[in-house]
DNA sequence: TAGTGGTCTAGACCACCAC
DNA sequence: TGGTGGTCTAGACCACTAC
């Protein structure tokens, strides 16, 4: 068994290495979602810490979203919360603002591309792989995605079978890639169609429509995808939390 | 000096009662801002606590953005931080997406009022004094906008002096009521232009408007102010963070 | 009942800041 | 140099969970 505070930083105090250490432990997959993880006073032991010092690393993790404390039970590694608001992409509701489900969605185009000039600039790099997808709520278009995210990070991507790519990619970076998705930026605004966007949303040209240009974040604050996305302007709504 | 946990639920830890004591301390303005509160050791002893009880329940409020800490010198009461995004309503950006300055304000209607149907879907009440404003920059109009406060809790703001009115009305609330807004819902939609939306913005009737419906609330959760906010779509960005 | 996390104590030493 | 927050320890007791 490996005992020591590893990899990270010695300068860092302990909690914080013991948390990076854990974390790198659940990335690892050394514990699978709804297991859980030894307890305080054991981890105090392995890693030589008194519990209290444990318990201020864990809380890293917990309030970071990956754990989750259950009193009198254990530690649990959390199922990634996909389903929060960062991994909806934005939430179609109808004119009463009901939810409505999570678009259903058609794979149009995936391939090694160059990126265009703005993916550049949020990613970093011009080597991306391109994504492009129709997303349909009860067989109507509602959503144009292009998605680019880098080659250096997403290797193979552009060949993973279609029939595991669902509806909802944050899931998937993360399980085929070990790609977590953290934080997002999003720049909403407006214009009228194009004609490919008029086709494939099933309006005229110059129909007005809502464009979202998103970044997404990892754990560690590096770029790792840049997504511009187009609905009609009729029905949009786009709602979130500010804090 | 009093050196009771007070009034709060006798039920919650010594940790959570510290919290709320403190809260109200600082609410009651006993501290101004960038003012230190007292040192840990000092509130350990006056409430008879250890120091780590302390910590925990200071840490409560740094992590609320209350409190400050800055090591070898004190804890500090934060100045709400009314320029963060939260504040800005939303941040208008020229084309290239360069963060312009907050928008000047025109008051254009201030008065007590029965509330609309959604402003009292979201403040539970139909008492409110209504505020109509048209924000501009560089004398150009961007932003018509009509809020609603309840007036249980801003009793007065109506006939308060115009010159105390900047342009950001949520350091107002908190120095003339003591509503501190902590957390706002934004939701997005785009419309075409009404005619009294058209001549203030200087727009023709039927163009194409963002709307922006807010809903505020303080530090306990209740919902606290509700605007609806319109702008001409052509030159909106809304930019936003998830995490 | 045994084990877990939740709370709390009473210290210790360190890094940093202001005087 | 004295006081502050930052880290860390080695315990204690409690509330809760699972068996």
């Amino acid at each position: 068994m490996n005992t020591e505070l590893s990899t990270t930083d010695a300068r860092l105090p302990a909690y914080a290495r013991l948390r990076d250490t854990l974390a790198a432990r659940i990335a690892n997959g050394e514990w699978t979602a709804d297991q859980p993880i030894p307890s305080e006073a054991r981890l105090a032991q392995e890693y030589s810490l008194s519990v209290g010092t444990v318990r201020k690393g864990v809380d890293g993790l917990v309030s970071e979203g990956l754990l989750e404390r259950r009193q009198g039970s254990g530690t649990y590694v959390k199922a990634p919360s996909f389903d929060a608001t960062l991994f909806r992409f934005f939430q179609w509701r109808d004119v009463d603002g009901v939810q409505l489900s999570i678009p259903s969605s058609k794979l149009i185009l995936r391939s090694l591309n160059k990126a265009p000039s703005e993916a550049v600039a949020a990613l970093g790099t011009t080597d991306v792989i391109k994504t492009v997808r129709l997303r349909s709520l009860s067989d109507v278009p509602v959503l144009f995605e292009e998605i680019y995210v880098p080659v250096s990070k997403f290797s193979g991507f552009e060949v993973l079978p279609e029939a595991d790519m669902g509806p909802l990619l944050y899931p998937l970076y993360f399980e085929h890639f070990g790609v977590l998705v953290k934080r997002a930026t999003d720049e909403l605004s407006f214009d009228t169609a194009s004609e490919v966007a008029a086709s494939q949303l099933c309006l005229k040209i110059g129909d007005p429509i809502a464009v979202i240009r998103r970044t997404a974040f990892d754990i560690e604050g590096n770029p790792v995808e840049w997504r511009i996305a187009r609905g009609s302007a009729a029905q949009f709504r786009y709602r979130t939390e500010i804090t």
